[in-house]
DNA sequence: ATGAAAGCGCTAACAC
DNA sequence: GTGTTAGCGCTTTCAT
């Protein structure tokens, strides 16, 4: 299956139809103003009737530019699309995308250590990428990064002054949602974090402990969930094994917080009445989960259109802002 | 951030310090085998000196060839996201891309009909294509399908003589599933179904309707659950609402079974003592629920590594199988 | 405003 | 077994 028996037109054929050179083509193809209002419409006409389409890899070829973005997943494929956070993430990535000249390669880090993957975006195959997730162990990071401009979501693990990222304001948010807890006048209050290996599970933490200092409480239990389902189920296991009973949990995402209610709800303990629970991110599941979870919001779909936006002017040779900080919000619903 | 800016070594600087010519480069790069053992090693040891990594775009336009395969999804985000079937199954496609020269591009179909998607891959862009799921509604498939090699998962919704798929056995699997619930002593039996715009959908009621034929049983109800575990939830509803108490489902997918359980044991129904359910899909949501769920379990990692087999042995000129049915098992576990 | 011409880095006949 | 040569389809000076 090669181009040419697809018999796909070419410039050159354009060009022929259209009675002017390929450099015209080339002009209107890609937007320059010097050229004349009949040229350009002739040019069009052309391109409409020969369904013609640039070929991608000689535009690659001849101008160094290859119209690719890398989406980078340095994160094990069950907890990438297990988790809805990665799917507004996603969305909103592609919703900008889309509407733009650049494709997204898929590179899954899977357990290659990001050998081939690091060789790809250095072999001078995509524009800059779109780092998704980020974990201290994630060292090949580096080598991307030093190759091709990239946009992280999340604070990267070791922030450069030039560092491009999307975040939230993790800290503020978990300190919030404890704060809540606090307020309906819980005391003994436990967390299930996130990887501590990630700047989301560190700054949740610490969130939650300006909140804890700030009331004059000491935390009943701390377990780390790994942002899965299973994990915060795992977790919420270890505290009660502890013997302490909390009475609310402040839970680092939402897929944790269902696993952890899960487990509390076989225990034979009832939320909110027994312990009250918040979530963090507001996805699907928070509303999925019976009761409906109490949960704070952070806009996924704006973190990744905001993502894919600041690649863009960086590529466009524009000079974005470095960090975008978006805040959360509490969605009070029926768990706490 | 050109190419050349990067100092990236071309063949030509290969070929000069390993004192041979562009085309032996090419040759040893490429597997000819037509290299002598002398020089083959000179220019593996210029690659490495050199960090030579060929230019896929220069590559490209001289054979016609792009080494990338568009990874297709005809589904909206959330759900693709959030259905552990599609991580396995891109696990799986991932696991057999990532040891092959191809590179997966995601084209996410979203709200845009697949207008840019097609010309995508029509204009040579790609040079075959992976359908990860696929509904009635989705007409652009044609298209592409009249443009490159596909590999549909799951038997396409109109299937032609030459389409490559990859599928599971559903009706078959269904039928196993039901045939428990039978074998169980279940005689009031409902069952909610996917989207019968998917074949999956269609084929799996079918399976139901076959097992309860055999035993002489009329369904107590139907339902639609989207393949989501909030559709499962609502369709679990709706069958309840009808007044009858059904004493066994047929849940044709993990993820609606959640959200169906969520339902009757709110409503005060023990699984599996009051009704009995069996599942589908096996994938790590069966053993995330309480009680564990019984379910049929189907290959994803290995349709998905299947798929991508299958399609990278189309582009190497070869004649794969054109339907791979793979078989289901029941995983017996308690909810049934 | 437009065209001519020179590559971009690579593959693939074709000759030797 | 190896080198020479002619493009692949496009962008981009440089003239005009």
């Amino acid at each position: 299956m090669t181009i040419s028996s697809r018999g796909a037109a070419t410039i050159e054929e354009v060009a022929a139809v259209a009675g002017v050179s390929r450099s015209t083509v080339s002009r209107v193809v890609n937007g320059s103003t010097a050229v004349s209002a009949e040229a350009r419409e002739a040019v069009q006409e052309a391109i409409a009737r020969l369904n013609y389409v640039p070929n991608r890899a000689a535009r690659s070829l001849a101008s160094s530019v290859t119209l690719a973005i890398a989406l980078v997943v340095p994160e094990d494929t069950t907890r990438f699309f297990g988790d809805p956070f990665f799917a507004a993430i996603v969305s909103g990535i592609n919703s900008v995308i889309r509407d733009s000249d650049y494709v997204l390669n898929l590179l899954i880090a899977s357990d290659d250590a990001g050998e081939k993957m690091t060789s790809y975006v250095r072999g001078g195959n995509v524009d800059g990428a779109i780092i998704v997730s980020h974990h201290t162990s994630d060292t090949f990071i580096d080598r991307i990064a030093a190759a091709v401009p990239v946009v992280y979501g999340g604070r990267p693990v070791r922030e450069r002054p030039n560092d491009y990222y999307i975040d939230v304001d993790n800290r503020a948010g978990a300190a919030d949602a404890t704060a809540h807890l606090i307020a309906k006048g819980r005391r003994n209050i436990a967390t299930i974090t996130g990887p501590l290996t990630m700047p989301a599970g560190v700054d949740r933490l610490d969130g939650f402990h300006d909140a804890m200092n700030d009331a004059g409480l000491t935390p009943v239990g701390t377990a780390d969930g790994n942002f899965t389902a299973n994990g915060g189920a795992t977790a919420m296991r270890e505290i009660l094994d502890t013997g302490v009973r909390p009475d609310a949990i402040f839970v680092a995402s939402d897929l944790m917080a269902r696993g952890a209610m899960s487990v509390l709800q076989s225990s034979g303990l009832r939320v909110p009445e027994d312990v009250a629970i918040v979530g963090f991110d507001d996805s699907p599941v928070a509303t999925g989960v019976v009761p409906q979870l109490t949960t704070m919001r952070q806009p996924s779909f704006s973190q990744g259109r905001a993502m894919a936006a600041t690649l863009l002017q960086i590529l466009g040779g524009e000079e974005p802002t470095h960090a975008t900080i978006m805040s959360t919000e509490l969605i009070d619903r029926d768990s706490a």
